[in-house]
RNA sequence: GGUCCCAUCGUCUAGUGGCCUAGGACGUAGCCCUCUCAAGGCUAAAACACGGGUUCGACUCCCGUUGGGACCGCCA
């Protein structure tokens, strides 16, 4: 039985890198029908903060990443790791360091200024009894000094270390609880995880955590590490490069499945095909088809796989979705009701010109709205003595309309347009700003139509005195 | 600085020794369609980082160079 997690620390928002490693476990363990546990990373407490945690959780929920087991918490686990560290300790695998964290910082600082990497020298290894006087000791694990660590990586193949590079690390701080490298294969042995599935930033850690398992006489787990998300300047994707956040993303009008498709993209691929559902993702996915080299985030090609995305959303699902845009934008007011089959009908309409939820309700507005102000470019464009001939004919021909569908209002504007000898566009153009305010729209005789014959009107008379 | 990883169009990628005068997608440009804007259709520009090998034959295998990234914490 295949078992995964992701580990988050919940040291910020749910962020594109951390959102893409979420659900390559998630497809991972879907795809084998295995078990995806949630687990929170949480042992820095100064870092930690529960506001993080929710937001985690509710970008994964928002992603449709649903988990099985969890959310742990490391910070509830503490007792596990401590009999662990005592283990080790009794065993001889690991010992107490009594440097302080003042000195270890001032070695390093200088190790790096003369050039040399900045390893522990395991000075305390072996110390027989504590120096007099000496602060309350950490806790180190003994590491090989001799010999390679081979990694055998799903994703990269083998990786090779040489264990003269590894240092004792700490995997108990002089306060008494747990770091990183050591909680985590604590937990993954506790947990039962069969595959590590993380971000490349990662592989130099591994063997480390090999060691551990060893030391504790668990064989290891399968480890698949997946290349980096950079931003366009090929660093590492982070705050400084714009909306990492994931709900971010849903806030300016993304489908969780567009999303999901798209950093499914990123690093994996399927032959040719770009448009993926979630069902054919996890039917799809396979760690051989990752990809080794760290990928650019683009957000253009996320906008185009939204659009792709929305356009296949039923309607009704639709006009739920945009309902919270219309309300920020206060086109809608709370409680308020819209018929809905007008409402998919409008939405229809804009579908092939929206690219996001946002975008959608935007343009919804100018069917919704009562009235509508024209943009002042447009209305200099288009409102003026030459169209106003074209306007109050096109008015009067919508007036003796007792059948206000697109095809009668159609004739309306053919008839103009052949008594004034002009194009269609001199006619539609000063119309569509007249009802919607701009110069873009659907074709102008199916706006009129949703629009309905009482706003058309109204929104004609008005223009016509404006100019 | 040390260690590790990576390297096909601007970007995401296909490619697993001959199918490649390197395919698809986003983006860009042009044309068609057209009441505007989209959508759609067609077309175009655009890449195997470099140098050595191996081989009858390398984008594909090996080595090196260069470039980029990650890690080196009592952060995760």
């Amino acid at each position: 039985m295949v078992r995964v997690r992701f580990a988050p620390s919940p040291t910020g928002h749910l962020h594109i890198g951390g959102a893409r490693t979420a659900l390559f476990n998630w497809l991972f363990a879907r795809h084998h029908r295995g078990v995806f546990i949630l687990r929170i990373e949480d042992t820095d407490r100064s870092r930690s903060t529960e506001e993080f945690i929710h937001s985690i959780l509710e970008g994964l929920r928002w992603l449709g990443l649903d988990w099985d087991e969890g959310p742990y918490r490391q910070t509830e686990r503490l007792e596990l790791y401590q009999s662990y560290v005592q283990r080790l300790l009794k065993e001889g695998r690991a010992y107490h360091c009594y440097c302080s964290a003042q000195e270890l910082e001032a070695r390093r600082r200088q190790a790096l200024a003369e050039g040399r990497p900045p390893r522990y020298d395991g000075r305390c290894r072996d110390l027989q009894e504590p120096p007099r006087g000496a602060p309350p000791p950490s806790v180190r694990f003994k590491m090989p000094q001799a010999g390679q660590t081979h990694v055998q990586d799903l994703i990269r193949g083998p990786v090779v270390f040489e264990n003269t590079q590894l240092d004792d690390f700490i995997i108990l701080r002089s306060d008494g609880t747990p770091t990183y490298n050591f909680v985590v294969v604590v937990d993954d042995v506790d947990m039962g995880i069969t595959h590590v599935i993380r971000g490349d930033d990662h592989l130099n850690n591994t063997p480390k955590q090999v060691h551990i398992y060893r030391a504790l006489g668990v064989e290891p787990p399968r480890f698949a590490h997946l290349p980096m998300i950079l931003g366009p300047d090929k660093t590492r994707l982070s705050k400084r490069h714009g909306a990492t956040s994931v709900v971010a993303y849903r806030d300016m009008g993304y489908l969780p499945q567009a999303m999901v498709n798209y950093l499914a993209r990123l690093g994996w691929s399927h032959g040719d095909q770009e448009v993926f559902t979630v069902r054919e993702l996890i039917q799809y996915f396979d760690l051989k088809d990752v990809g080794k080299s760290a990928a650019v985030f683009n957000p253009e090609k996320l906008l185009w796989l939204n659009a792709q995305h929305l356009r296949s959303t039923p309607l009704s699902e639709l006009r739920e979705l945009v309902w919270p845009f219309l309300l920020r934008q206060g086109t809608v007011k709370e409680g308020q009701r819209l018929n809905a089959a007008w409402l998919e009908r409008a939405i229809g309409s804009l579908l092939e010109r929206s690219r996001t939820l946002l975008e959608l309700a935007q343009s919804l507005h100018y069917y919704i709205a009562e009235d509508i102000e024209p943009q002042e470019e447009a209305r200099k464009k288009f409102l003026h003595q030459e169209s106003l001939p074209y306007l109050k004919d096109v008015l009067k021909g919508l007036e003796a309309l007792e059948d206000f569908r697109q095809a009668r209002i159609e004739e309306v504007f053919k008839e103009v347009v052949q008594r004034h000898g002009v194009k269609l566009a001199k006619v539609a153009q000063p119309v569509r700003v007249a009802v919607t305010g701009g110069t873009v729209s659907p074709g102008i005789f199916e706006v009129l139509e949703i629009l309905g014959r009482q706003k058309t009107l109204r929104r004609l008379r008005r223009a016509i005195e404006l100019i």
